[in-house]
RNA sequence: GCCGCCUUAGCUCAGUUGGUUAGAGCGCUAGAUUGUGGAUCUAGAGGUCCCUGGUUCGAGACCAGGAGGUGGUACCA
């Protein structure tokens, strides 16, 4: 019998399109939520936290004849076999949660709010099936001036996180005009019928930015081979309906107001479009009193936003820069948000029609953007202060030494291992220390500690060549009567400080 | 989902027309140095050559299927 039992070991790995996130980012994501938060509170908006989970049907998923829920989000049943979901998007449990919160509600309702949603997708370079959205929604009021705030909001926020207003731009459009487009294209924007047709052409006239407009119009009409891959069907359109639309993409001029007198030529005499144009005539007036000008708010006939419960003004948040990645490639970072009114939303739940409206912001997209121009967030947190364990019996000595520094606002760590001092003075160095302090039987006898600075130390370290003299000439070390330990340390780490 | 590419040490990779004992750099551990992180030198540990089957006297290499990764495309509420 008893020969080798296999025991079950797991593999230790991450899902798929999931990760770990370290302590520098993580301070650094911190420091983002705190900006974004302050302009959001400015703003006036005030913070609300949902729950993670919402049932499938709150979201937006109807159950069809498959027993499991799309695909698209993490699924998983309740007990009573009630179907639950992971969030995608924070707009879907904020519908939710007004609808359930009516009556007590005071519109219009402004609320921001942060957390981890997730979709069940494919991953790619920068596109996890986890990641952080900021939201800010009002609730309950048709006014453009609401629309118009989120976009000064999305514009401000940027700003605040350190872009210049060369760096992004918010895109504004309107769902109205799209079906203004539609109209004169022939195609009855109202009619259920041909929503599988709107949809194709909504698409199309997405990949603006992807393709160009030769792209677009291949999608718009017959469709478009791409080289890996399959063919991508087209919407069939004729030619006339496809200049107009390619038209529409054209009228996007540098002043809003030359974009709305070129859209309003194209669309003028349809209903929507008028509307539409009404609308984005409004928002721009209350955007230029506010100062927001085209440099940073833009007319752009080309966002069109997937989602169908869009139903007026249409906001996108693009970075216009480029960078380069570790292997020299090409790297766009494009849209890092969106949004736009939704005025049926919570008439899903109610049958009451609440407009709203509202804007996401992609955290993590930002903060790759942020590293990638390296700015990194200023209030890098030091590593802790290392004492040095020479003998084990002191360690309550140490100790004493540690919560003194710790007392006086440093971060300190007496050494935990139980290795010897050249184990702990490499501990010291990975962990990044800014200095450690010793002291053995020598230094106790006459009532001292030294101090090591170690940035200072590999400095020093350049013009030393043989381990001996590395050793014994101690560089950057110095000792002091033990009574001055944390003022010897604090004036190590303001040097540190002032240097960087 | 569709198409292409890739998979050899912890990491980055080399490995000839199929040939016997599979390598390098970096990293890691230890020593030179029993109280000093760096540099240098020396030694060492570390491998299911992704998996399964096939071809062959012989497969890390060739063939088929699968898995995983990756790039593009589709979808993206």
């Amino acid at each position: 019998m008893a020969k080798k039992i296999k025991k079950f070991r797991p593999k230790a790995r991450l899902p798929k399109g999931f990760r770990d996130i370290g302590p520098v980012e993580l301070r650094q994501t911190q420091a983002m939520l705190k900006k974004i938060g302050a302009v959001y509170e400015a703003y006036g908006f005030e913070p609300i936290e949902t729950p993670a989970f919402e049932y499938t049907d709150a979201l937006g998923k109807f159950l069809p004849d498959t027993d499991r829920p799309n695909e698209g989000v993490f699924s998983l049943q309740d007990e009573d076999d009630q179907w639950m979901s992971l969030r995608y998007d924070m707009t879907a449990p904020l519908a939710r949660h007004v609808a359930e919160n009516y009556q007590d509600i005071a519109k219009p309702y402004r609320r921001y709010t942060w957390g981890p949603v997730w979709r069940n997708e494919k991953p790619g370079p920068g596109r996890f099936r986890q990641f952080m959205q900021f939201d800010a929604d009002t609730v309950g009021t048709a006014n453009i001036a609401a629309d118009t705030e989120i976009c000064m909001l999305a514009a401000d926020t940027m700003e605040a996180l350190g872009f210049s207003t060369s760096e992004y731009k918010i895109h504004v459009n309107n769902r109205k005009l799209l079906d203004g487009a539609l109209e004169k294209a022939g195609i009855d924007p109202a009619d259920d019928g041909n929503l599988g047709l709107r949809q194709t052409i909504f698409r199309s006239l997405d990949k603006y930015d992807k393709f160009g407009l030769p792209g677009v119009e291949e999608l718009l009409g017959p469709g478009r081979a791409d080289e890996s891959g399959d063919y991508t069907k087209g919407a069939q359109l004729n030619s006339e309906q496809i200049k107009i639309f390619l038209d529409f993409l054209g009228s996007a001029k540098d002043s809003r107001v030359s974009t709305l007198d070129q859209l309003s030529e194209l669309l003028g005499d349809t209903k929507a479009g008028e509307e539409g144009l009404a609308e984005l005539r409004e928002m721009d007036a209350l955007l230029r009193s506010a100062g927001f000008d085209e440099t940073r708010i833009q007319f752009s006939p080309f966002i069109v936003r997937g989602l169908d419960y869009y139903t007026g003004p249409v906001f996108e948040a693009e970075l216009t820069f480029e960078a380069r990645n570790d292997d020299g490639e090409l790297v766009r970072f494009g849209s890092v948000g969106g949004g736009g009114r939704y005025d049926d939303l919570v008439a899903r739940f109610t049958g009451q029609r609440v407009p709203a409206t509202g804007f996401s912001l992609g955290v993590s997209r930002l903060q790759a953007a942020l590293t990638h121009l390296g700015r990194k967030d200023g209030d890098e947190v030091l590593a802790p202060v290392v004492v040095l364990v020479m003998d084990r019996e002191e360690q309550p000595h140490y100790q004493r030494m540690v919560q003194d520094l710790r007392a006086a606002g440093i971060r300190a760590e007496m050494y935990l291992g139980t290795s010897g001092m050249k184990a702990q003075m490499k501990y010291a160095d990975k962990r990044g220390a800014p200095c450690v302090v010793i002291q053995g039987g020598d230094e106790r006898a006459v009532g001292e500690v030294q101090i090591k600075d170690l940035a200072e130390g590999l400095r020093l370290s350049k013009d030393i060549e043989d381990s001996d003299t590395w050793r014994e000439s101690r560089p950057a070390q110095f000792s002091v009567p033990e009574a001055e330990l944390v003022s010897a340390v604090q004036g190590v780490l303001d040097r540190i400080r002032n240097e960087t």
